[in-house]
DNA sequence: TATGAATGAGTGTTCATTCAT
DNA sequence: GATGAATGAACACTCATTCAT
């Protein structure tokens, strides 16, 4: 009614406006767990009103869900699996590991508050892991490692599967537990990763005598 | 009159309500997520009234920090550490990692709760870390580990610190993870544990020359 | 462009847009009460925006006003007053029942939106009451009675108009409170129909003194 | 904290504060409309908290229905059913339904209340019809009736039966819908009270002449 | 003109907590 | 000490309405 009624009526653009409430609700939640963040702290940062995230996204819980669908991008593993076959499986861990620990930290925001309720919600886990578990990455893994196998590089005896599913973990260890959970400190993540890898591209290289006349050696400590 | 307050439940009701509360806690917490359970969920299923929470744990949160403090429980892992060396790395390994599982999911509702909290509340996070983290535990595998490098069993070229950091995390990722977050079945984890055990038995054993000119000095330490 | 603009629906529409929201206001409030009936399904039921509303009816109560303005239709009572008279005092009383139960039956979402609105509101009630009340049709109808006075049908000493009254009262009974609140079962509703016909002929056919020497002749009509 | 904290924590009795809540329940209801009225206006209007009206009612919508169930009061009928019977038809009848208005007089905000919803709400309405159609108090007004036949007061042709359901509606009409709805006057009331009694008296006192004598007449007027 | 994006005031309801008993 | 009646602040969500396009 007076002068300073000029409530910023907000761009006209749905899209956009969705965008912001996702981003506001990803840093708010972040910051104050799921419950602890309020629809008003989310819409204020968003810088729009509380009756959209009913509108958009049918409640709170549905911002979440569509904060969780988004995470379902299949371009950064492409980038990594399209790359050229390194030098050894050592340097092959190498990149593979730092490659998913720069892309978990890029998301790690993301990947908190999306983990944090799939531990405790039944059926948000499941829909957590439909998307989660990414198949492609991991034959693609897979793919990557029997060419070393072919190469002579590694043994062709291991699993590769499980292989490919050693450095999937490895890489989770590094890239969310030790940094966001745990809280190393990013020289010593690095300081891991390094060995992590030379250890991983010990574990699984073509065998070199060493494995076999050890064991052959196979007595018992003690 | 004294005689009547014999009647009532006295004294050592005091600690045994406390308990009855923390357990039914982490039962309702567990399904229903932290702010999901509510004071008055949690009283009914301890059989008391929600205002013995406040008097006796200062409030809900009190009853989380309660709950968070048990996990700082020291004898299981010193069960393990006590256990005489395997006659091969990649059995001590198998060993290790079926503990840890085992030891992870007896106590899995808990950790699922204190972890999704963690991850979304800093101050909580410093609170379980200093709980969670157990340079103690860590060490003793280091110790473990050294005496197979004395053994020449183990590369002693490689950190022994690494090594143990990687174990742990392997059965963090197959106790927790996999198992709690992923639902790989049983079968699967199992399978991952007895591969990732002799990958692992690969990754640090000594290699060749070496392993030989120590494990002729064979005698096993201690 | 002149021709372009045909295309789309013009003029005209604006009226049959305003009936098609009153129609689906009916339909919806009837089947949700008026709180309970939002705007924005009332507009989709009708297939336009529920900005409309707004502009046509000057908002959600206006749209409420305007069904009740033409719940004054001055038509069908006058097809009633209009018939000829009936060959017995019971069977006018028939044929009047019958009719209004009919009527109020067609209209009865309306009805019941309105009265369970003018029941909680004194301001609605009022509106309700100048339009309900429907003074022609009362004196239409007394003049009919008179009519069966003037014929030495009734019983000149009786107040014609508190017999009037009597009818609609027992029009509205049946047509509404039995049929729309109380559920009573169309037969039965018609059998109560016939009997309060044939008891009204008796009130007001016989004249007053007789009750007492009446009855010593004691012989049932019929 | 400061000096000025007493809030008066109204006394500690669980049945006073709910008979305070429905009635403040049913003023403000009755004033406002059922969901005019809000939850926060009934538990001022109650002087206490809100969150009772769920602890006590499950909410709002039961604590309509607590009022809808105390409507189930079965001692003021009996109280009329157990008077001596009258002088004449038309006395019964008068004071039958003098003693009717008065009490839904008395009730008349709750009456309206439950009406109002009814009309509207098909569950409430089978609800409210359990609880509204007395078959105990019809079947007692026809045992009264049937006394004045067996006193050769009334006809013994007619069904009692529907006799009862006629002084029924009738007292319905005079003391709700005239009253509440239409808001007739206290003396126009009781003047179609008198001659409704005396035409209910008339329709079913044994049958005179004149029924036969008008019908024989059976020319209709116009 | 008609639309639909946007709003803000207000809803019933929840819940940890307090306190008289 | 233990209870449960009572609370108030805060919650997600609703909805009639407004207004830029």
């Amino acid at each position: 009614m007076s002068v300073a009624t000029v409530n910023k009526p907000r761009a006209r653009d749905r899209q956009a406006t969705k965008e912001a409430l996702m981003a506001a609700a990803v840093t708010v939640i972040a910051e104050c767990g799921y419950e602890g963040a309020t629809t008003r702290a989310i819409a204020d940062a968003a810088g729009c009103s509380e009756a959209l995230i009913q509108r958009y996204f049918n409640g709170k819980e549905g911002l979440l869900l569509a904060i969780l669908d988004k995470e379902d991008d299949r371009s950064d593993a492409a980038l990594f699996l399209g790359r050229p076959l390194c030098s050894s499986l050592a340097q092959e861990a190498r990149e593979m590991l730092a490659h998913s620990v720069e892309k978990i930290s890029e998301r790690s925001d993301r990947i908190r508050i999306v983990i944090s309720r799939a531990l405790l919600d039944e059926a948000f886990k499941a829909r957590f892991n439909r998307i989660w578990i990414r198949e492609d990455v991991k034959s693609g893994l897979e793919s990557r490692l029997a060419r070393y196998v072919y190469a002579g590089m590694a043994d062709p005896d291991l699993d590769i599967g499980v292989a490919a599913e050693m450095l999937l973990s490895l890489s989770f260890e590094l890239g969310f537990i030790h940094r966001e959970l745990l809280q190393t400190s990013p020289d010593r993540t690095n300081r891991l990763l390094e060995q992590f890898a030379e250890m991983f591209g010990r574990a699984i290289s073509a065998p070199l005598s060493t494995g076999r006349s050890v064991s052959e050696s196979g007595d018992a400590p003690r």
